[in-house]
DNA sequence: CTTGACTCTATACCTAAGTATAGACTGCAA
DNA sequence: TTGCAGTCTATACTTAGGTATAGAGTCAAG
């Protein structure tokens, strides 16, 4: 598939998928005589990804190393299973900071109606 | 205590305090006769509270929503209410796309040895 | 075999979130 | 009372992550 369906497809843009390919985040499968990029039928999956990943925080260079992940094939398997294991962590510490702010924002609303509304509850939920 | 001191105790830049202020983010408790800005004992949570919630993928704008939350006096509880509950699902939804991630990264990492490292999981984990 | 939609590269521009600099003021301490 | 660190406002610059435009090439359909 050529870029401009690829990009409707995943609705963005298709500078942005350019771009993602110059941070080196999707390389097209290859390119057509006339030197059109071609996409796999994975690109999608990959740029939706991306997209998410970014509404969790990452970085377009952390989600660049998280996809490298998955380039098993090269470097030691214990490498990159160390690399794994830091952002495994990582990824717990988010769920659990998003934990706190959730039950910060349950409790706020379940103490709407009772008047207690102080500040404390949510500026807490990311303290330390 | 004054901007510098606040500054160097969330180690964040004196510049970036006074851009928070900008952006409605973090209001000084007052000023002195000489001008200078005032934080009370809540200010370096507040700053960390902002830290903390832009790694977890929140815009400053966002930010400036969840912390108006706080302000239950004005308007009214069902309101408030409505969007607290809209930003507990956002959070949810962010909370269950890091724990597939997660998974997925678990399972890379399990793999590892016996080598099967596909791309499959990997951008499966956040795909819907 | 031409025309119109699509693509190419290169370059310029844009917004969010800072960071730095200039020039003036504050305020404490020697 | 002067000197120096810290602060003030205003303005300019920077980086990340795009988005738009210009000018040239590609390619399928008529």
């Amino acid at each position: 598939m050529k870029i401009g369906e690829l990009a409707e497809q995943v609705e963005v843009n298709v500078q942005t998928i350019r771009y993602y390919e110059r941070m080196q985040l999707l390389v097209p499968a290859g390119r057509t005589d006339g030197g059109y990029r071609e996409y796999g039928l994975a690109a999608p999956k990959a740029v939706r990804f991306i997209k998410r990943a970014q509404t969790l925080g990452f970085t377009l260079k952390e989600i660049s190393a998280l996809l490298s992940l998955r380039a098993t094939s090269s470097s030691s398997c214990a490498r990159v299973s160390d690399r794994t294991e830091t952002k495994i962590r990582e990824i717990e510490a988010k769920i659990a900071d998003l934990g706190r702010l959730k039950d910060a924002l349950v409790g706020l609303k379940a103490g709407c109606a009772s008047r207690n509304g102080g500040d404390g509850p949510i500026l807490a939920a990311l303290d330390q």
